[in-house]
Order: C-alpha cells, then sequence, then structure tokens
DNA sequence: CTGGATCCTCAACGATACTG
DNA sequence: CAGTATCGTTGAGGATCCAG
C-alpha cells in the first residue's frame, strides 16, 4: 500500500515510483491498448500473481493513472481504462519499448506474444505515423495465434488489436518479423523464404515493410554468456 | 544476479526487466549527466544501499548499458558511463520526467533536490532545445545548494552539472522554479515575490522563463488523502 | 464465471558493518 | 575509494479459496 519513495523532488523519480514497480509498465501496456477487464489483463500477462495485479490496480487508481469502472448497463463486468493522465504516459512507453525493441533480435526460450505486446509493437514501429494521405489500406497483422490489425488512411498509421474487418492484406508471421521491421530483411526476401505468408494483395506488402522501422541496435550484448 | 524475465517477446517487457528494478532508473539518470564515480553515485542517490548500488551496477555492466572504466593513467579511481546502447536511453529518460513532473507540484515532507535531478529537469524543460540562433547566454541555475548550468548557444540548449564559468545571469531559486516551468509563475512575479534572486543581466531571465517549459498535468490527484 | 482476498514461501531489497 | 558480508524486512510468486 505504501509506495516506495526515492526522496528526490525530480519528475524522473516520481515516475520511477510508479512504473518501477514490477509489473506496472506491462498494465499500463495492455491498458494503453484499450480498456480491459481484470480477465483480460491476467490473460495478457501471463504469470503475472493475481494479488499482484490486484495490487498493482489499487495503486493505480489512488495515482490517479487508472480508473475502475464499475458493471453498469450492458456492461456485467468491472472494466479498467487509463486516465487522462495515464494516457499521457504514452509517449514514454513508445520510447522505453523503442529501447527496448532496439536490443532484441530473437525471442528467448518461452517467450510468447500477446495482442497488447503486437499492438504496442506496431505502434512503436509506425514511428509519427506519417504516410501519404492517398493510402487507404488495412492489414490484419498475425503473428502466432495472435491478431492485430493495422491501418494507413487519412496520412496516418493506426494499429489496435483485433483483426481488420476487411482487410486488403493479412500478413502471418513468426518472430521473425522483428528482422522486416529492423530492416535486416527486405520485402522480397521475406516472402520467398516463407518467413511471412500473405493473403490477399500481395503488392500492399511492401509499403507495411517500408512504413515500419524499429532498426536493432548495434553493440547489443551476448544475453547471459553463463 | 539472474534477472527478472517477464517472458513476453516484446520491447517494453525487456525495457522493464532492466529499468523496472528499483534504483536502475535513477542510476541510469545520473549517469546520463556524464560519468560518475562509484561514491558520486552514492551521493546522488541518497538512501541507495550499496550492495544494491553494486549489484545494479554489475547489472548493467553485463546488459552492455554501462561501462566500468578501471583506473588509469591520471584517473586513479574506477568511473562509470553509459555504453553508446545506453546512451540510447536518453529519449526515454526524458519522456518518464516529463511525465513524471507533469504530476508533481511542491516537494514531499524531505525531498530533496540533487545535481543530476536539476540537469536533467532542465533538459526536459529544455524540449527539443531550439532557440534563435543568435542568442549566446550562459545561466548558472542554482537550486538550494546545487549548482548547475544552462547555455543557449548556436540554436541550442544545453545543460550540465556545475555553474557556468562565465554566467550572464546566476538564478537562485527554490521548488517554486517549478512553477515557474509549468507557467504558472510569470517571470515578473518570480523576481517581485523573491521566487527567484537574480545576479547578473537580469534582462536575461525573461528569455530563460519563455524557453524552458514542463506543464502540469490536468487532474493530478490528491497525494495520499489518508 | 468474474473479481478478487488470503496464506505461505522465498527471493529481492534495505541497513549497517566491515574489508582489500 | 570501492566495494563485500551479514542479517533483518519487504514484497513478489504461487496456490487456493471466497463473494457477487
Amino acid at each position: 500500500m505504501t509506495n516506495q519513495h526515492y526522496g528526490q523532488f525530480c519528475g524522473l523519480a516520481r515516475a520511477a515510483e510508479i512504473v518501477g514497480q514490477r509489473w506496472t509498465l506491462l498494465i499500463l501496456r495492455d491498458l494503453n491498448v484499450g480498456r480491459r477487464r481484470y480477465s483480460d489483463l491476467v490473460a495478457g500477462l501471463p504469470g503475472i500473481p493475481t494479488n499482484t495485479l490486484a495490487s498493482r490496480l489499487k495503486e493505480l487508481e489512488e495515482a490517479g493513472i487508472v480508473a475502475r469502472l464499475a458493471p453498469s448497463g450492458t456492461e456485467r463486468a468491472v472494466v479498467y481504462e487509463l486516465t487522462p493522465r495515464g494516457a499521457e504516459l504514452g509517449p514514454a512507453l513508445d520510447a522505453l519499448g523503442r529501447w527496448g525493441a532496439g536490443g532484441m533480435r530473437t525471442p528467448r526460450e518461452g517467450e510468447i506474444v500477446t495482442t497488447a505486446s503486437i499492438t504496442a509493437a506496431l505502434r512503436v514501429a509506425a514511428g509519427d505515423g506519417v504516410v501519404p494521405a492517398e493510402w487507404d489500406v488495412a492489414y490484419t497483422v498475425r503473428v502466432g495465434d495472435v491478431e492485430t490489425h493495422l491501418i494507413m488512411r487519412d496520412g496516418t498509421i493506426t494499429a489496435g488489436p483485433g483483426p481488420a474487418e476487411n482487410p486488403d492484406l493479412v500478413i502471418a508471421a513468426g518472430p521473425q518479423i522483428r528482422d522486416l521491421l529492423a530492416g535486416e530483411l527486405d520485402a522480397h526476401t521475406a516472402i520467398s523464404t516463407g518467413a511471412v505468408q500473405l493473403e490477399g494483395d500481395a503488392s500492399l506488402f511492401e509499403r507495411f515493410a517500408d512504413s515500419l522501422h524499429v532498426p536493432y541496435s548495434p553493440n547489443v550484448p551476448a544475453e547471459a554468456p553463463a
């Protein structure tokens, strides 16, 4: 209940008192994608102890970052969502996610992807999300059994959970999609090697690959050389 | 030694495994200001247990984020600095610090400021740091007994630890400087109420106040309504 | 079935003392 | 100066149970 304090009158210290708690950053990532029920969060955060999730939600609510919406009307479940103040964390989450992705090459043993993680990755990869205004394309992006959508419309890119309604192109891939975003795997090779499978207008794949980018960072250390 | 893992192939999760550790964000903030000795870090992080600092530095070194420079030549002390990969965290630290500062009004009981916290705050407040190219001003900014400098030159703003060499203006203030940066306290009032004291060319104060900005966020919750 | 609360165990953190 | 050693305390992890 009593949060840890660093005793410094410093924005980063105040932020660290909140997001420095274990699991909190991932909870916020999931909520940043959209409102979620308690059980959705449990499902999207494999391994989180239920008491930890309950504590975090309570702390975040007290901090004014998360709102707890009691069941009402057609909704018959408790729903959590970010407050405006919580939504302001978006740029910081993106910056951290971009940095972390830079050092991320292949999955470690047992690592999974979730809807929120793919959605967040696509948003980060979209950068400022500016594309030619005349583009109007809907993609469904499938990684493992997770489906997300990415829309290029009105000059911007938006990404969200779940498939697109009428996708022009469905892109299915494994973790190798990371190499594509890093620019280490070009669109043609990705298709010819089977790293990605396409359903729909395959000519739209190139602008997908060109518009999304999260480079690898140089000098990434060996992982746990034991 | 064995870091906590979240089991997700996700940039934010990877970042959280590192910066989600207690004290790590503040250690990185201090190192982001410049290379530091072990004892500098201890001094800049009041309350950090020495074994925790040692553990964090070792973990960060193994992660390729911090470099440990053994004594050599004129240097007769161990020095820590960010690697290039560690320096890439800068934007994320800034984004987090800006968010945290938005919810920060007055210091809590016992909260202090440090050289690194003020330096980081000035950098965040400078934003993209673009000012008219013809400006060439050096400020010393003193908060409590902490001295930092801020230079506007060649169209950009830079901030660092320690006083300016030949300051055009020395600005001394308490935590109320926060209100100034938030735009809640205008330059004239700040001077007339004694919230800030100036030594030097006071006419340069206005461009300081105009160029630096970290707004308060709306809907900041009451602090611990108990 | 959702949304938690409780209990217990253990690893991580925190404070202090001490050393190469 | 730059840490390690020791030991007490806290919080996370995991399983289970309970209320609406």
